[in-house]
Parts: structure tokens; C-alpha cells; sequence
DNA sequence: ATGTCACTTTACAAGTGA
């Protein structure tokens, strides 16, 4: 199965992009975070053309996630139990084949300090509690998104300057840490081993992307009986480019994800 | 560190969230 994650900052804006994407990986599965649109105004008819259909737990403007899929789907939650924002779309779970794929936009969290901060440290309790209960740990389950923490150094162009700063501070990566702790695997660093990134966004400001000054926050965690059967995870760092496609680009880069079936 | 982008609103500009 190929099973890609992608924050796509608003579906309509990246949908020819999305539309190319899904031709050049011909993944199974891709879980989109940002979408922006409500569920309604979701374009799943250039999608179905392609063979792919969509879950979405959308709203207008903000937030949003969608699963899309060439093999059926069955959902098995849009919501997380105990989420301190309960109306924002971040979660959304379904079945496909024999994995359960979780796909989360968590809580940006704006700044150490910030009511937000608070926030998004609540949200990942919320959710290590309801992954603690709710993965089995001898099922198959991956647990792919948009995190907005990098999981540790090896995960920040610049240590230093990021050091306990948002997306990089210890009280967050220790909520990732929690999660792996349930017995996930970090695919992406399983498999890049001990360097530096690959990095998964840059942000639109200050040229960052020409400068390297990215971070890989965008993560697919998986159940031993999923990371057992890894035989890649690849970062698509082109699509991040202006050029790369019709339109601009999101500030993220997909993730590709392959595991044996 | 913030040189951009996408979205919204009693909309033709400014605020917001990232």
C-alpha cells in the first residue's frame, strides 16, 4: 500500500496540483490536511474521475481533513474524543484494506506562551489518550498528518534558533514522544535514519524554501505490525517548488509512504 | 526571523491564522 500525507493549505487553490500528484504517485491513499472547504464544496468529482473517492470532515475557511482513496473506505471517526476545540475538523479515521489510518491536523499553537500554545499541548493529551485506548497494539494502524512539532534537532534546519520556540519546544515533543510510547513507529525518521530532516515545510515567508530553512513536522506514525512491513518513506521536495506545477505551491511537501502488502 | 498566502467579512481593505 502507498499511503501519502499532504497539508494541501486549501484544496480548491492546490487542485490542479492534487490532481498531478495523484497521476505521478498513483497512491493508495492520501489524507489532506488544511483543506479549507466544507464538506459540500469538496471537489470530489475531479477525484472520482481519477478513481479516487473522498471521506472529508471539512469546514468553510479553516482547518479541515479529507482521506482519499482508490480502495474502498469505511470511516471510523471525524472527531476526537475530548478535544479541547471540538469545532475545528482535525481527525478524521477510516479503514482501508486491513489499516486503520488516522489522519490529524493537530493545533498549530501560535507561540510558547500564547493561550494557543496551551491549547495544542490539551489537544495531543486528547489524542495520546484516545490513541492509548483506541490502537491496538497488535493491529495495523497509521496515524499520518500534519503534527506541527518537529519530533526532535535532526528535525530543524537551525537548532539554535529554534530551540524552545513553537513547533521545536520540549513540553510538545514530549506529546509526540507520548505517542510513540503507545507503540508507534516514526516512519520517516525509521527510515532516513540518523541525519539531518528530510524537511517537509517551509514557511512562505523570507524565501525559506530557497534558504533550507525547513522543518519535518508533517509525520506517519505506525503500529509494529505496519513499520514491520515498511519499504519506504519519501518526501516529494519538488512539489514545494513554484515551478513544480500549476498554480503555487502549499508551504508543505507530501509524504509518500510504501508498505508491503 | 517573518520578505507570503488563503480565507473571511455587510467586501472594493483589513484582520486572522498559519
Amino acid at each position: 500500500m502507498r499511503l501519502a500525507t499532504w497539508n494541501v493549505n486549501s484544496v480548491r487553490q492546490r487542485l490542479p496540483r492534487l490532481l498531478a500528484f495523484v497521476e505521478r504517485w498513483e497512491p493508495d491513499v492520501v489524507c489532506l490536511q488544511e483543506t479549507k472547504v466544507a464538506d459540500a464544496d469538496f471537489p470530489s468529482e475531479p477525484l472520482l474521475a481519477r478513481g479516487y473517492s473522498a471521506l472529508c470532515h471539512g469546514q468553510a475557511g479553516r482547518n479541515g481533513v479529507a482521506i482519499v482513496s482508490r480502495l474502498p473506505l469505511e470511516e471510523v471517526a471525524r472527531a476526537l474524543p475530548g478535544s479541547p476545540v471540538p469545532e475545528d475538523a482535525r481527525v478524521l479515521a477510516a479503514r482501508v484494506d486491513d489499516i486503520t489510518v488516522v489522519n490529524i491536523y493537530a493545533v498549530n499553537g501560535k507561540e510558547v506562551g500564547d493561550p494557543a500554545y496551551e491549547v495544542k499541548l490539551a489537544w495531543f493529551d486528547a489524542l495520546h489518550a484516545w490513541a492509548a485506548s483506541v490502537v491496538d497494539p497488535a493491529g495495523r494502524v497509521a496515524i499520518a498528518g500534519d503534527f506541527n512539532v518537529t519530533p526532535d534537532d535532526r528535525d530543524v534546519h537551525d537548532p539554535d534558533l529554534w530551540r524552545g520556540r513553537n513547533l521545536a519546544s520540549e513540553p510538545e515533543r514530549t506529546r509526540v514522544r507520548a505517542l510513540t510510547d503507545v507503540g508507534l513507529v516514526d516512519l520517516g525518521r525509521r527510515a532516513a535514519g540518523d541525519v539531518v530532516g528530510p524537511f517537509t515545510f517551509w514557511d512562505y515567508r523570507m524565501g525559506a524554501f530557497h534558504r533550507g530553512w525547513g522543518l519535518r513536522i508533517d509525520l506517519v506514525l505506525g503500529s509494529a505490525l505496519v513499520a514491520e512491513r515498511l519499504v519506504s518513506v519519501e518526501v516529494d521536495r519538488e512539489e514545494r517548488k513554484p515551478t513544480a506545477g500549476e498554480g503555487k505551491p502549499s508551504d508543505h511537501a507530501p509524504v509518500i509512504v510504501t508498505i508491503d502488502d
